[in-house]
Formats: structure tokens, sequence, C-alpha cells
DNA sequence: CGTCTTTTGTATAATATTGCACAAAACTAG
DNA sequence: CTAGTTTTGTGCAATATTATACAAAAGACG
């Protein structure tokens, strides 16, 4: 930190909150001097690269700065329950190439580390790749003790509770690792993606589950043991208290994740398994999928009104599969939080939907790869 | 910042994370030769002296160090809805002398204000002074957007929306001024004086209302607009659903809140107007008032399960008048934190009460107060 | 075209910090 | 007492950063 100036300089460049000179002096406190000759090295190495000037306001016009795309690639790694997916990113964020693997995350471990290992392996002999892979992140559908590089039990990942990930895949593939759960890199993503000024963020994924991640201070919020963002089992008060896979009873997922709706809609007699099936059943217009997710909305719209008023956030992304219904999703949200929190707090509030994109997870670890470059 | 090594030297000892020179190397990164020079600058100019040292473990003592206490004095100012609290601090936090005065908030503030600067100047020349006095903070009774410095309505504070009051008051008394809610500080207070190692730290005040702070990464959260840990108006299912203050019905207050236990115990026949009144009630051994508070203290369980859920602090801490009931009042918050959250996010998880002492506010301001000191 | 504004570049002396090597201090354990 | 461990102090050359002042660049505006 000391030692690096030119370090603080373009990790503010490459997060999009300083696009100037002036932007980074006032960001970094670096004096004129110093941030005039730290920014002309960092072009000469090949970190940075001009862009646009800024538009003038009756002045020179500010000269603007990117990220080189091409000075590394990184790769992204979603590990899903049955399907793992390593995408190949230049720095803009731009996908190169992608390998899609079978994975049993029961299995060993070691296994699907064989698989993790193999596809990086692959990407780095891409046509497509553009530069030399500098990190690896992983996404892992488990909350994860950040501290330990640990996998928390219970939770689908079984086998997995002894494994320093990050220390493990290091060691195979020689390269720096990083690891967070699928949540918080959605989360990530999308706050770089498309709210890169915005410091307190927070991104519902409302899909099979119900998860959530919460930036504070530009900063993911995992909490002292990385649970943070826990809304799919908070309970609630609501009669019947459908049974949830947690084992609790009336759970925020119980009643509002995909597997609840799928169960709902089964019982109506629709052949309806997973969220996917939801959103079929809804885009046939069946008004009993519209139903349902017009209940689950507004389930999901108390737990969501309670994370307002806890955290605060200027932005609300609601993402996954059934965030794919569009205002049908939003309705409920919208309705409860306005109702149930503090004007204060939801004047400013912007709730919107998570870009749609498959590649969220994908590039929320290559987020977190990108955050691992040493410059 | 980048000028001064030595005074994040000195936050660091003044926060109590560091007291030897190898805790103030490691976690300001500074090379031991700086380190060693600005320290006995410091100790030169007053601000660290020389504490105990600490045990050895085969080797030579480490050196601890501490603030000096009498470098300079602060003044915390607590406002409350019919008095106001002034008090003179040494950087220890010992409270050397006060002031107490009448108010009423529903006044012009320009009155209050004078108040608040009479208070500070008869501070200034107390007998008890051992430093110059080198900043103020002020704790007020209402959600207040810390980056306008202004309460956000509607509140207790009518009339006061388009004062900045930090500037105000600065301009006033001519030393810098810290604003920030109460409840805010006594979170920050609690944190300083019992947990100064806890960076993800919760505090739920339970008195005549109901609020919450919240520290991230060893800073208070915020949010957006100044109004996270809003959990005393988190509606509940609960039926039947009382009305609240705020207008709304079902939110914590309205269920356990100390202005609700009382008008519970006013329905049942006893004299009882405030939180005060019901923990005198309780003292008196009325099973009615331990009923109301085993209630109120699974509502509060709720909410508080909710807070462990969403934000996974490492240390929650219960303190407002109703907490002087002790396990009374802890049991409920016990049950449901246990029963509903995660085991990982309870394994380590510390629930304890608040420190007994009315001075908490006023210290909590004083701790804002030393934050603003530059050195 | 000149004037104004904003942004950037450069030079310089004064400070601040790092990394390293070596030494000394102050303990514990046996 | 001796050997080992941990912590602290010091000196020095190489870097890094600041503050400041002045100059130049690049646009808007009339």
């Amino acid at each position: 930190m000391r030692k690096d100036a030119g370090s603080a300089i373009y990790q503010l460049v490459r997060r999009g909150q300083a696009e100037t000179q002036r932007d980074i002096e006032a960001e970094t406190g670096l004096s004129r001097g110093t941030a005039t000759q730290r920014i002309s090295e960092l072009i000469a190495a090949g970190l940075l690269i001009e862009g646009p000037t800024r538009a003038s306001g009756g002045g020179r016009p500010a000269r603007g700065f990117l990220v080189n795309p091409h000075y590394r690639n990184v790769v992204g790694v979603d590990l899903g329950e049955s399907q793992g997916r390593a995408c190949l990113f230049d720095l803009s964020g731009a996908k190169l190439d992608q390998q899609v693997f079978a994975l049993d995350l029961r299995a060993d471990p070691g296994v699907t580390l064989d698989r993790v290992e193999d596809a990086v392996a692959m990407l780095d002999v891409s046509a497509m790749r553009s530069a030399p892979i500098a990190a690896v992140g992983l996404s892992v559908p488990a909350p994860l003790d950040v501290a330990s590089g640990r996998v928390a039990m219970p939770s689908v990942m079984y086998g997995w509770e002894n494994l320093d990930i990050r220390q493990a895949l290091g060691a195979r593939i020689g390269l720096p690792v990083a690891v967070d759960n699928d949540v918080n890199l959605l989360c990530l993503a999308e706050q770089r993606l498309n709210w890169p000024n915005c410091r307190n963020f927070a991104f519902i994924k409302i899909g099979t589950g119900i998860g959530c991640g919460i930036m504070v201070g530009g900063r993911l919020m995992r909490g002292a043991s990385g649970t943070a963002g826990d809304l799919g089992h908070i309970q609630h008060g609501l009669q019947p208290a459908p049974l949830c896979r947690c084992g609790k009873e009336g759970c925020t997922e119980a009643h509002a994740a995909g597997w609840a709706l799928a169960r709902d809609l089964r019982g109506l007699g629709f052949d309806c398994q997973d969220a996917r099936d939801v959103m079929a059943l809804w885009l046939r217009g069946e008004p009993e999928a519209l139903a349902a997710l017009n209940r689950g909305s507004r389930v999901l719209g108390k737990v969501a009104a309670d994370l307002v008023a806890m955290v605060n956030p200027q932005v609300l992304v609601i993402g996954g599969q059934l965030a794919r219904a569009g205002e049908a999703m939003l309705a409920g949200v919208r309705e409860l939080i306005y109702q149930r929190c503090l004007p204060l707090a939801t004047q400013q509030l912007v709730i919107a939907l998570a870009a749609e994109t498959d590649d969220l997870g994908v590039l929320g670890a290559a987020c977190l790869a990108m955050d691992e470059i040493e410059v």
C-alpha cells in the first residue's frame, strides 16, 4: 500500500471509481506530480490506456483513462450443482471463451478440482486468449467462511468442509485464486457492471433458492463468519408455514423460492419441477403461475423491506431466474418496501432488475479474480 | 493520510487496535524505522504514553502504548427529548465534569444550540478540565443524514430539518463538531469500550423506543441516507397488530418497546407511563411486568434474528432501559436467534448486555469527537 | 480573434518511507 | 548461568511523495 501509488490508481480506474487525472488525485489524495508520473508509468507499462475525453465545461476537457483490456486475462469459474462453467475474460469484462464441464458436488472434491484445473488449462491454450491469465475466481453454491477458505456445513457441497479451496486450487493451477459464494459474486458483478459508483448496494437472487449479497462502503459485507445476507431462511409468521429445505418452517424460501412455487404449481396439477418450469408456465400465460409469482413477490417484498430497513442500500437489484418475470416480480417488492420502510430510506432508493445474462455469475468470479491481480 | 504516519499510529492506539510497536508495524504496514521514529515523536509530543508491557512468551516483552488521557479533552453532548447533558471527558474516556440543561426539541433550534454553547463554555472553564477541549460530539434523538448534517423528517426534532447541525454548532463554538444519532453513538461507545477488537458489531437499544446501530469492518454502517439499523419499525405478522407511534401497525416497537409495554400494563390497571415505570414494576416483582418483558423479549428476538441473519455480526449487545432486566430480556432474544439462524452465524456469536451506565450516550458522542481530533 | 476556464505537465526543494543489516535489550527455559 | 526467543533501536542509501509555482494545452464564449 505504501509502496504503490500506481496500484491504487490502477484499482480505482479498474473499478470505475475514477476516470480522469483529477478524479485520481481527489480519490487517492496524491499530489499532481505523483499522479502524473504514476499514470504515465501505468500507460507505458500497458496497464492503462487513454480513453475518450470527458465533455468540457468551458475549459480543457479531461482526459479519460481505461484499463487496458488486454493487459491480462482472468478466468471466472461458476460451480453449479450439476455443471461447472469456466469463462475467459479480458479486463473489460468481455467474455473471450468458455469451457463447460459436468460435475457432482457430492463426489470427491478432488475430482471437481481436476475438472476446474482442466478447464483453466484449456482456456490457457485457447485461440481467443488475448493475454496471459493472471488469476482465477471461483463461485461456489454454498456459504463460505472467507477467512478459512472453507465451505460451511451443512450445504450441497458434502465432503468439502475440511478443504481450503483457495489454497487447494491455487496449488494446482499455480495462479492466485479467490473464492466466494455465488450470490455475493452476482452482487459484485451487477455492481461493477451497472452501478460502479454505488457504494451501498444490495442484490437479491430469487431462483430455485433465495439469497442476497450486500455491499457496504463499496465492499462486500460478508459478516463475521461469511453468512451475511442470508434472507432466504428468515421466517415469516404466515399461515400455513410450509416446511423448508433447511428443516425449519415458514422460511422465505419455503414461500417464495422457485422450488416452493414449483411445489405449489404441482399441487395444482401442473408439471413443474423447478424455477425454470415456473417461468415457462408464466411465459405461457398460465394465470396460476402469475398468481404464484405475485404471492412470491410479496413474500420476497417483506424480507426486502426488512433488508432496506436494516441496511439502507442506495440501489437494490433483483436477479435470478424468477426475476425474468420483470414487473410481475418487482411489483410486490416495491409495494412492500414503500409500504413498510421509512420515506427517508426509500426516497432515493432505486429498485431495479439485474442484467439479463447467464454470465453474471462467472463475471462476478472474474471480478474477484481481477481484484487479485498484483500490479 | 499520506502525510501522517503518526496520525495513523495514534488512531490505531486510540481505538485499541494496536498496543505494541509490532502491532503498529503490522497494522499500518510501516517499516520498523518509521514506526520507531513516529512513536517516539508521538511520545515526545505528549500524545502517547508508555503503558504496561505485554506478557512475554519467551522473549523480550513488548512495550505497550496508551493514549495520553490528558493530551486533550473532548465534550460529548446528548440531547434527550426534555433534557440535555454535556460531559467533559479525557481521552481515556474518563468523565471529568458535566452540565445538565433543560431543553425543548420542538422549540427553535437556536435556543437549544444556545444551551449547548453555554454548556460547552461552562465545561471549558471547569476546574476539572485537564487539557484544552479539542472537539465536541453531539448525539441527537433522530435519524440523521450525516452527509448533509441534517435530521430527517418526520422526527421529534420539529423545525430542525433545514439546519446543518454540524456546521451551525461548529460556527458557534469554534471547535470541530461531529453529529450522529443516539443509537449509533451508543453502539460506538459500547464497541470502543468493551469490544475494541470486534469489527462486526451490532447494538440494539430497547428503551422507550427501539433502535439499532451496526458496525461493519470497524465502522458505523449508516446506509445510503443514514437510516440503517431501523428495526424498530420492521413489521410483524402477529395478531393483534397494535398501532405504532409511526402510524403503521404491528411494528416491533408497537409490540416490544417501553412505551408499548407500558401501554399494556396500563391496560391491566397499573400506573405505568414509560420504560422506567415498566422496570420499576419488574423490580417490584410484578408478574405481569415480567410477562410483558418476556413477550417483548421474544418479539425483539425476531428482529434480532433477522439482524443476525442479514448482517452476521460477531457480537450483539442489547442495551437501553429494558435491558436492565438482564436475562429476562436476553432469554427471548437468545431463544429466537438460536432457533432461527444458521449455526454458522450463531456458533461464534456473542450476545451480551450493555455496560450499565447512563453515560454511554455522551461517551459515544465523545468517541465521535475524539475521531475529529487532528494530530 | 482574444479572454476565460479547466485540466495537465514540469521542475524543485523539502520530507517521508522503505529495506536491510546489525546491535542491543529483556525476557524464558533448562 | 547459558542458550534461545522476541522485541526494539539505529544508521544508511535508495525511493517515493508533497507542496508550490509556473507554464502549457485545449476547449467555450463573445
